[in-house]
DNA sequence: CTGAAAGCGCTTACAG
DNA sequence: CTGAAAGCGCTTACAG
């Protein structure tokens, strides 16, 4: 493997003038600068990581804390795009992951490193659960860190999220244009930081705009999981005066609540109608296609690790919440209300 | 954040000393040992990995190469599972994983990242589907690489995998001593190397060995989604003669064709009696619970991980198969054929 | 059993 | 615009 000295000497420069062509500093000549491309060319030279970060005093790996436990994670598409986001982002950085599912039972769990002083350079962490999370220990120790969700503790921080209370907004308000006036809403858990919060005080905004508001009995809540939309059904479906329109915070729950509408033989969006969100790939595939709110999730990841590039390259200390839009996108699982 | 120099300042001793201690070389007084290990404890000290992994000429990541895309892998849960193993090992080796899903067409791609001189210091591929596997570019790097699954090229190779043959073995003949004759198989993809095949012959060998044969119209092939199992009942269930059990390749299709047969009105195990393979986590929660082939797949993951750093820190050369054990795991999707 | 010193491959003030 | 040299924090023969 070539190394900067055997580029340098290609090239006929010393190495400090390798590193600042490899680096884009400017004050280089164009001629110099060509001699050295070509010799890293062909030397099929790449730096190592290693000697940089000695220099550097970096790791070029970046935490990524997600608390919850595997089985969880693997099965939740939304949380999956938005890892892929934040992957996408390192891998332009030459940075690596290391993805920490804060598996604190688990002898092995990566948890333990990215706690360990000086193992990442920086972090992203998932917040869902009220006090779950590593946040505090990592801002102690001073590590740039970018929080996906909403602010979950006292200390102050970066954080990227998604529009929830308009999106909540603009389902509800989209099932009320349809002429609905009995809507029930399926919630995600309720211990669940910000976003459950958010997406119920939408909702209600749209209703009361409308004169209307949540009946009680008409609020349901699941913990994002397809079968908990399943179950949901109790409540929402299988009750004399039952919602004609139900808002389900995530697809997931509302594929579920599709299926056992099916089982009772209700037809979407004749007899019912159904908005979900994420707009997650599964919305487009079912029969009758979700309505939904979309949430740029791989955006999510994107933005989160573009912010703690900008902490950890730039130094910079400002704190600021980043929110992203979301979109109503109306398919085939609402309908005006059938006034039969 | 302390160093080598100060944990040797502490110590009172040399940072070959305190570099001894902490790699745990012999011939260390155990006064010294302890002195070092109370000067680490106070200053809670932990290497760099870059300075380390200058000297050492390592890079501390492993790739992990997965030919498929995001969209298949995260909706799998055995892969899933291998994952985990890998992780796992990784973690106890203070090894990072750079996962790569072989997304050639995507500029933000791991990928490149794997085949890039120097980055890494070995990898897992999992081979699936023939010809298309980055281990060739691999090998001729001269880097370390265990694959899972089967040898998928002209390369001799390190190899990890399940007990393929076996299980199907075990499945049909479990099928058979329950006095099924007409036995509906659901292969894997048939581009998929080696494990289709070796379950096949499985499946077959249980046959013949009853002096029974595998009825041509009684075999399909799914892609090991959940969908194409509900797809394969249109072969396999809704033909007059049906078969009375199905041995299923992995436990998604067995509950796709679960769903379909359902729906038909069949029940199981009384209509119908079915095997999978893997034993998912699934398996278990539905109704009934799955008559499957346990298949170690953390396991797997571990193993290969193992035999990688032996290749990585013990510099051996050799090729070696390994073959992990499969277990039968009787539960209630399978039952005596109904003289009905 | 212990330590002095070289070296791993970069980058960064600093001088010119 | 370019280069000599120090330094990042380890490990490893080598000598004692």
């Amino acid at each position: 493997m070539a190394n900067i000295y055997d580029v340098a000497r290609l090239a006929n420069v010393s190495t400090a003038t390798v590193s600042k062509v490899l680096s884009n500093t400017p004050y280089v000549s164009v001629q110099t600068k060509e001699r050295v491309l070509e010799a890293v060319r062909q030397l099929d030279y790449s730096p190592s990581l290693a000697a940089r970060g000695l220099t550097n005093r970096r790791t070029y790996i970046l935490g990524l804390v997600i608390p919850n436990d595997p089985d969880y994670l693997f099965t939740d598409p939304q949380l999956l795009e938005v890892i892929r986001g934040v992957e996408n982002t390192a891998n332009d950085n030459d940075y690596n992951i290391l993805l920490s599912m804060a598996n604190k039972t688990d002898h092995h769990s990566a948890y333990t490193r990215v706690l360990r002083t000086g193992y990442i350079d920086g972090a992203i962490t998932v917040e869902t659960f009220e006090g779950e999370t590593p946040g505090k220990l990592l801002d102690d120790q001073g590590l740039p860190r970018v929080s996906i969700g909403y602010r979950n503790g006292l200390n102050p921080i970066n954080s990227v999220h998604s529009d929830d209370y308009r999106g909540a907004y603009e389902a509800v308000k989209h099932l009320i244009e349809l002429g609905h006036r009995q809507i029930g809403v399926i919630s995600g858990p309720a211990n669940f930081v910000g976003a459950i919060e958010e997406r119920l005080r939408g909702a209600q905004t749209a209703l009361l705009e409308a004169g209307l508001e949540l009946n009680p009995d008409f609020l349901t809540y699941g913990d994002f999981t397809t079968e908990s939309g399943y179950q949901a059904s109790r409540r929402l479906l299988e009750v004399a005066d039952r919602p004609t329109a139900i808002f389900s915070m995530n697809d997931r729950m509302a594929t579920g609540l599709m299926r056992r509408a099916r089982e009772l033989g209700l037809k979407l969006p004749d007899d019912l109608s159904l908005v979900g969100f994420d707009d997650i790939s599964l919305a487009t595939l079912i029969d009758p296609p979700l309505t939904t709110i979309r949430q740029p999730s791989v955006e999510q990841g994107r933005v989160a690790a573009t912010k703690l590039f900008e902490l950890i390259k730039e130094g910079k200390k400002d704190f600021e919440t980043i929110i992203l839009p979301v979109e109503l996108i109306v398919r085939g699982s609402t309908a005006r209300l059938n006034p039969a």
